[in-house]
Order: C-alpha cells, then structure tokens, then sequence
DNA sequence: TATAATTCCTACCGCAACGATAGGAAACTC
DNA sequence: GAGTTTCCTATCGTTGCGGTAGGAATTATA
C-alpha cells in the first residue's frame, strides 16, 4: 500500500513542474494549492533533494525548482525516495532477512512476478505523462 | 504491502491441495510441515471456507479440503478474501470516501493503472501454477 | 457415553508505522 | 537586521500487524 508520504510527492513533484516558470515554487504556495499541510510536506522533501530530484533554494524567493526535464522523472525513482518499501512483500525488500526457506519455497518466484509487474509499470511512467494528464 | 495473512493463506492452500489425498488435512500438521503458528492459522482459515474456498470439518479425522481442482482458483481470490485491501492506493479501496479532488486529479489514471497491473497478474496466476512450482 | 481431536469464535497484547502537529535552527535575500 | 523559506527533530494519537491465549462447538472413535 502506497502511503500519503508517496502520494504527496508526486503530486509535488507535478506542481512544482507546472509552477516554476523560470524561478523557485515555494511549499507554501504547494501546500495552499493542493489543500497539504505545509507542514507535513516540509518533511517530505529533503528526501526528494537528498535524492537530487529537485533543488531546494532557502531565504526570500526560495522554494524548489525541477533538476531535470519531466520526461526524464520516472515514477519509480520518485516513490522510491518517498516511500519505505514499494516491494509488496517483505521478504524481497532491499534489507531483508534471508529467509531460511527461500529455496524450497513455492511462493517466492510469484511474488518476485508480481513485484516485476509492478516495477516495470513504475519506471515506464514518467512526471511528463502526469502532468499532461 | 502484501501481509502474513495472506501469503500464510497462499501457503496453507498449496499444503493442502498437495495433502489432502481423499481425505481432510489438519491444520496442526500443516503448521508443523509450514512452521507456522496454529493458532494463527486458525484465525486465518474460516475467511477461506466463508469463502467457500476450503471445506472444513470438525472433529477426528477432520481437517479441510479443497472444493475445486487447483487450476480453478486465482490467486486474486485467495488474497482478496484475506488481505485488508488489495488496493495500492486507499482511495481505490471499496469502501474508500469519495475523494473531492478526484475530478481535477492528476494521477488518480496513474494509480488506476497500477491497480490494474497488479489485479490483471493475480486474476492470471493459479494455485496450480504454485503448486507446480 | 466418555474422550480425544479438530474447527471456530473472541479477547487481548506489545510493537511499529502512519499522518500529522509543533517548535525552532539554519540559510538566504533585500 | 528583518523577513522568508528550507531543514531538522521531537512528540502524539490512532490504527494495523503478528501473534498468544482460552475456551466453545462439533465430530469420530473406543
């Protein structure tokens, strides 16, 4: 389950690709348009620039601009940052526990299915397509 | 995020449908052959004959049973019956409040997408493919 | 009829994550 | 130095997860 965290920042990332004109969208204004606390996206975004998805400028005139072109965001890479794991089981995510039972285990090989579908659907998405939605 | 119940469920049905010969499987052996706790299981299995998924039947000599051929039940199914929701994102849940912002959203064909990805794999994988696995 | 085995029902519990709210520090502009 | 904006960290109430536990209801067998 994709939590707000994820859900915020595209919506985020699309606002700001929309606002930015030639200068910096502040979260205030982000916020005010998309009906989010502020406060709750402050939090959201050093992940995003962390991740050097967007620059985040402070002080007067401040705010976030787009690194790149929005044909070159894929969904993936932004969820990715935003959300804990996208893996839908636990036993594939990144830091997980070797599971004693991996090599008999009948279910392994669907789930690593099921986790491909969703990731090539992930990355074949792009910021473009949802701002020209 | 896929939890136990549900891949517990998926495990529990490859056991009895590979044990079940023409009699009834116990739960206690299954949680002994999968080492997982009975009474767990216990609470996850009357979703499944509720379901009409597994006959079951008390007493000695009791246990469950399947009620079809393998290749005649979906993983979708199974999962469906024991997970919260299945569902990437809540405001494609069932009983999901009608979101106001829905009209105007952006990324809600994207999440529509996504859903349809996963479901269309689930509905196309069946507990026979598992079993054979 | 008694006993053992099995499903089924319900309550409880510790832990972690979610979805924020809040306060303030650091950086930058004018 | 005043105002604005990002950034960092702490806190909090609620919910769900992953069980444990006890016992009731049902059935076969001795």
């Amino acid at each position: 389950m994709i939590s707000t965290r994820g859900r915020y920042a595209l919506r985020v990332m699309i606002d700001i690709g929309q606002n930015q004109g030639d200068g910096f969208v502040p979260m205030k204004e982000v916020a005010k348009r998309q009906g989010l606390s502020l406060k709750y996206l402050e939090q959201i975004l050093p992940a995003l620039t962390g991740g050097g998805l967007v620059k985040g400028v402070h002080g007067k005139g401040g705010g976030y601009r787009l690194t790149r072109e929005p044909e070159d965001y894929t969904t993936y890479e932004i969820l990715r940052l935003t959300e804990k794991g996208l893996e839908p089981v636990s036993c594939l995510a990144e830091g997980a526990e070797k599971c004693e039972r991996m090599a008999k285990c009948k279910t392994i090989a669907f789930w690593k299915g099921l986790n491909d579908v969703i990731f090539d659907y992930l990355k074949s998405t792009t910021l473009a397509d949802l701002m020209h939605e």
